[in-house]
DNA sequence: GTCTATATGCGGATAGAC
DNA sequence: GTCTATCCGCATATAGAC
């Protein structure tokens, strides 16, 4: 695995470190002794370090778009694309902290041009596909805002599931994957149920 | 405002520097420039760095505690107070980027002691005044997964923000604090609503 | 309390040998 | 391609004068 590619296995190691710890807080030197080259080698394959960033970015981000599409076109009725989308993009925030840690950082400290580039890559695909199949359940709920909420409900569980261990009630096992999945859907299910959802409680 | 309190001052500009850039983003040198005294004085005051970003988090942290539970018991109705928490914490989420930003970093980075104390100090009373209002409003929702939903829908609207341009047709105003906050409040009464959602849309 | 001065090591980055 | 050696400014942190 050392001699394969080293610019694919410095990619590897640095996207992990940048991940876990944060752009900053990662220096070339962490990512050379990771490696187990020199910085010197570092800088033969990278011109600097931001650009060590931004490939390590690419390379996540590139290597985990899978074929959504293709994916939502095995289920027939929409209730089940919905189903087989919510439960794809929960299994990717929750299954690939490498991927989603680097994803929060980019939305919280990514510059506009950074922000873009992770649009295109990443969000837009799934993001339209998602805002479809919610215009074609419901004519009543604004489809954008609807897609909106089921992207913030999966992120926010993710985020949240760090602290919820110390909230009173709260068990370890509401963070999983399939209690996730459940929530979404049931959420997603009742706001597109076009009955009176207003009335007062 | 100089010489009122030199630490308080320091508290102000630094908490400001590390949410917007992150806490190894900021070095010792640049909260001293900000701040307009010289390193040595940030160490009179601080024993290290780590201790200025903790005694930053406590300043911000304390500070923008407020009584929440005597808001709530203004509004006679269970719907109403429902209203009144999520127009609460929408204002709080994107009218305090400071504080808001802090909380995101804490949940990316913060140690397991710096997120308990976050816990108690911020998150505790208002999760479980809400936790309390939604087991109120419905006996069939799981009232704890239910407030961990309203929580994401609000943090990721905020975090979403700022892709949302990129993606066709969400317009800016869908971030608004008015907009956020009907959206939140159209899912959760959706939720709540104890009639059949769970059919096949 | 606040400063000047300084210690010591880490940070990004490069030149040139192999 | 990868290394050794090095530059130099910045980082955290402290001692001691005022």
């Amino acid at each position: 695995m050392q001699n394969k590619d080293t610019q694919t296995h410095i990619l590897m190691v640095a996207s992990g470190l940048f991940a876990s710890k944060g752009y900053s807080a990662v220096s070339m030197r962490d990512v050379a002794s990771a490696v187990g080259v020199t910085v010197a080698n570092l800088y033969y394959h990278f011109k600097d370090k931001e650009e060590l960033i931004r490939a390590s970015l690419s390379h996540v981000f590139f290597e985990r778009m899978s074929p959504l599409e293709g994916l939502l076109q095995q289920y027939a009725s929409l209730d089940d694309r919905l189903e087989a989308f919510v439960s794809w993009i929960v299994q990717v925030i929750f299954g690939d902290e490498l991927f989603t840690r680097l994803v929060f950082r980019e939305l919280m400290d990514g510059t506009d041009e950074r922000l873009e580039y992770l649009n295109k890559t990443v969000f837009q695909e799934p993001f339209d596909l998602l805002v479809n199949l919610i215009a074609e359940c419901s004519g009543e709920a604004a489809p954008v805002m609807t897609a909106v909420s089921v992207v913030s409900l999966v992120l926010g569980n993710y985020q949240l599931a760090r602290v919820l261990p110390y909230l009173t009630g709260a068990s370890v096992e509401s963070s999983s994957i399939e209690a996730v999945t459940r929530q979404v859907l049931l959420v997603l299910r009742s706001t597109l149920a076009p009955r009176a959802a207003r009335r007062k409680v």
